[in-house]
DNA sequence: TATGAATGAGTGTTCATTCAT
DNA sequence: AATGAATGAACACTCATTCAT
């Protein structure tokens, strides 16, 4: 599970300052990519905006690529806490509609940022590197794992298949919703919800 | 609601020869797309794929953004032909299907290629430029604009949202379905449906 | 014998163009390597040197390791082919004293450029690519089996180890020489081959 | 002729635990050279193999050539010690075939190390600051002027140009087969003889 | 009309060196 | 005295785009 020597932190910070400077270094990365996007997410930029030298960036992250890494990992950390307990409800219902809930309100957070990050998650390299770090849908697996989830899915292929096809429909639901500048998490979570749950049903 | 000059075709191909050049470099660009994904589409190696020089290609293509447009239109075109046509069936509910069967078989076409083009098309500059082409969206408001939709959606704010949460449904099934290798069409248009009806009747 | 594709010539030059812009790229690295060493040695330096753009010589030359392999090769090819006259010659104490005449005037030639290229000769990437090609060894090696040489070197080990010697002390003396600013190739020679001919005889 | 202030330890090392940092840098410094080249060689990567800090090591050494040149002049010191015993023994034969031993046994003691050091000897700047120090040269001149050498190098020109030219052959011959992993110092002085006889009395 | 040589701004990354703690 | 965080000039290399032939 651990990323590979090339994108995991180059060092730890030890000193008081140093876990300030990283602090730093990844809010002006999530900056950079609100504010300019993509296109305009590179090093240079983002030590610009941290108010550090770009060679203070590369003491941390060993690459670009590991920046993004630490930063997705960084915004879904809080998110994967709360998706954690949401999947550890007794009832498959409450746990899928607190996982909905947990989405919905991630990614109007800084639905920007979120989206940008989902499609740096994309990349190979990412990807790979990511592993099963934050893995939302192993959640979902346990999720519908529960007793009294629908009988369809008993079979474990069937399961996985579900499991991966909710995620796409909860993460490009709250994505879009995201994109449109949506701020009402409880509608959101109601749409989804209907979603979700009418895949599940019909 | 014309594209910017900037990005439409330089020059309209009238000849023979030149429509022929258009479409190789357009299925070079394809192509590329598809064996090195997003790093590897540059216009020198789509040129050199095409068996064309970098002056040509730049000859139908004023820029990258150009050339990613039109390969977006041009695999866009026929899927958008055939979604007409489902959006004019008279009942919503087999127009819908229809809709969804055409999205599946779509995406499991070239799946990799539909998967980035579908990134490629959030990019602001291209999305822009691209417009109400091809608009997928408003297809779906006509189909739930169709007697006998659900009563909630005669208010058209609601409508615009459903169609929406519809697309993004559709879209992120059958691109993440492509992803994962998926090729049985049948299989996965009826997942889209237990998802797409069961969101409109819950 | 070939290089590596990150090591050869990206792109052969097809017009005149092109062929002289390669030209004046090495002849401009030569001029770099001489006025500022191996720390003044680098692409930006290079291409100004050479009026020409950075990515006119990435052009050409794919790495910077490529451009250097590229000139130590020019810069030996003219030696090379007198060397392999020499090695021609019948008798192996005729071949052997041409062989030491070749070295002693290329170094002398331009005695600056050539040290430095026998340092980039020694980095292991470059020996690699470089591989067999130009080997002055084996012709020494060619030179050593001739009828009439010293009888101690029938045995192939022995004469491998002898070649080597030979060659390193060639190398050596005509690189001091032309670090110390000698000139004359004649006196530079008997020096050497009182050195190459008492070693073999000893 | 002493080395410019740049280049000079910082600070005389004068306690136990200065003396002890001090040779820790040095030894890490060869290693780093051994174990990595002169790619790896940097001033970080020594002081962390140092187990030192990069401020410490700086501390006692004002540059990275500085540096360089300490661990040069390390080396150098034990066979240059040597090289002044052999060169004070009466007969000019004994002290040449004993200069000769020293240099053989000290190249295949640590070859790999020998060799990278003798590269960076020639860089101007470190050439320069090292001046005459460890002049093995001199100690060549001094044994060619001993009764008996041969008759032609009474002319002080005549007996430098011999030096300069017995050191490349010595270096040369031992650098080589350093690199090519020998390590019969007996068979190697034994070859270097050849080569440094011969030359003297062709 | 087609070619492909040329351009150069831009980007990721390194590493010797400094200095506040 | 020792630390290690911070600096930033320097460098290798890419790629969209232009234009002379």
């Amino acid at each position: 599970m651990a990323a590979p020597a090339a994108l995991s932190l180059r060092k730890a910070p030890r000193q008081r300052r140093s876990t300030h400077t990283v602090e730093a270094i990844l809010e002006a990365a999530a900056l950079v990519l609100e504010a300019d996007g993509l296109e305009g997410f590179n090093t240079n930029a983002v030590a610009r905006r941290a108010g550090a030298s770009i060679g203070t960036l590369y003491q941390y992250f060993p690459s670009k690529d590991a920046l993004t890494l630490a930063l997705l990992i960084r915004e879904e950390a809080k998110a994967h806490a709360a998706a954690v307990a949401a999947a550890a409800l007794p009832s498959w219902r409450d746990a899928l509609t607190a996982f909905i809930e947990v989405g919905a309100r991630q990614q109007l957070t800084r639905p920007h940022l979120a989206r940008l990050l989902d499609q740096e998650e994309e990349r190979p390299h990412i990807r790979a590197a990511k592993d099963g770090a934050h893995s939302f849908s192993e959640l979902l697996h346990v999720v519908l794992d529960k007793p009294g989830a629908p009988p369809h899915l008993y079979d474990p292929a069937r399961r996985a298949l579900a499991a991966a096809d909710l995620l796409a429909i909860i993460r490009a639901m709250v994505d879009a919703a995201g994109q449109r500048g949506e701020t009402d998490v409880d509608d959101l979570a109601r749409r989804v919800r209907a979603a979700a749950f009418g895949y599940l049903t019909a």
